[in-house]
DNA sequence: AAACTGCCTTGATCCAGATCAACTGGAGCC
DNA sequence: GGCTCCAGTTGATCTGGATCAAGGCAGTTT
């Protein structure tokens, strides 16, 4: 019941002006997206479109997380993307919606009415080198994805996306390296399981045997402590450098 | 032995002219790439490049299949793309290869030197914006990748490898809906294995039981008859309309 | 305070696909 | 002809994760 609510917010307060796809837009073309941009709120768990239906806006992710899915017919489904504040949502020059998208948390979108947003794209380079630039690092997360999908553990692939949920809150909160990190996980059992293609019983059994081996802690479900991050990425699989040695 | 030789090539005589990158190009734009573009061939099971390393052209597959690959620590290995003619090979801004690429038949690339490249990229929409259309198409592609990997069973895998590979078959070769195909497995078991997340026996294995079923027929280990594309659409595990019903 | 509901945990059992191992058949080579 | 490679097939066995089945434990509802 408490969706955040933005009126009609001056995209120069925006809290995601710098990294969407407006990022390096100027002035003008700031003030052309003001007039063709409106914002919707949706509730954690509720629908934003469902797969092969008409998609008449792109979006950018203001507050919370939705889920990109595919379901088959006998009901297994398979999380393929994470939008994340920032994300961008849609695809120019395409009407209908190729996957489910859903809103985990109470989420607020940024929409653009796609007609004139795709005439943007045709009329000023700034807008569609970013969104070149976005998509591109979309599709490297994605080809990094399908490596944990298809070769790695389940314990692997447990450690792996809390390693990235874990690095992704430390860049976002503050510059540190995440030597020890706590963070709430955004992710029902049952929603970690569809984005690793596990079920949700061999979720919930391999964080117990982390927590029980003292890598990850718990208080409650959601919240997680990450003791030592070393220890978390030693479990992941990938190669352990990471950067540079001391 | 015998890859192929391209000297330097025209442009307007190039088999890919009209998908690739520089699918809509003007004359203009031609001639500053010809002026920056190179062709390298490599032969069959040869390294175009290894992750982590420098990578100074970005580049058009124009013969031949090459494949992109991510390998962990003790071997295990996935391929998370398959490029095909057309199809583009590096990215721009970024100077530093993120996968394995490895010419998986005789493999001739079109190359253009990195940094004139983006400099293109820069001065001109076009070419911008046809790399963001066939990124997009990528990305979804690596989606729906993703529930091959996470969801489908070693039978439905292979199936949909099978039905890839014929469709992407029958509408390079002629329009044809393809009721009947028959086509050259591009990929060994284990590349398929490598593929699909399973190893080279469940692939043999699968592959047997759908021959054994009549879903497939095979003239040696490569060459592959459908002689009911339904059918083996059927053993796909995807919803079953693929188009208008008659 | 009892009854629900949604999310999570834990236990017992099963099975699809991995693993280990032997064998086949064609292509090149002496 | 006999060798040696490969790439692929097939068989026997093992096992990680799925499946089936009970509970547990907040928060809400009544």
């Amino acid at each position: 019941m408490n969706a955040p609510v933005f009126s009609n917010r001056d995209c120069g307060t925006c809290p995601i002006r710098h990294r969407a796809v407006c990022a390096r837009c100027e002035q003008e073309e700031l003030e052309y997206l003001e007039t063709i941009k409106y914002y919707r709120t949706y509730e954690a768990g509720q629908p934003v479109v469902w797969a092969g239906d008409q998609l008449d806006f792109v979006a950018s992710v203001v507050v919370g997380i939705a889920s990109l899915t595919q379901t088959m017919e006998d009901g297994r489904t398979q999380m393929v993307g994470l939008l994340l504040p920032s994300d961008f949502l849609g695809r120019p020059g395409r009407a209908v919606a190729s996957f489910n998208v859903t809103a985990i948390s109470d989420l607020t979108l940024c929409c653009f009415r796609r007609k004139p947003f795709e005439q943007l794209l045709r009329s000023s380079p700034t807008i569609g080198q970013r969104l070149l630039e976005m998509t591109l690092d979309e599709l490297d997360a994605a080809r990094e994805w399908m490596l944990v999908l298809g070769r790695k553990t389940a314990r692997e692939k447990i450690a792996s996306l809390l390693a990235i949920i874990a690095r992704r809150n430390a860049q976002l909160h503050l510059g540190q390296t995440p030597e020890e990190t706590t963070f709430i996980l955004p992710l029902t059992r049952e929603a970690m399981a569809d984005y690793l293609g596990l079920t949700l019983e061999t979720v919930s059994r391999q964080i117990s045997a982390l927590k029980k081996e003292g890598i990850v802690e718990l208080e409650g479900n959601r919240r997680i402590l990450i003791p030592d991050f070393g220890r978390l990425l030693a479990e992941t699989g990938d190669d352990a450098d990471g950067g540079m040695p001391a």
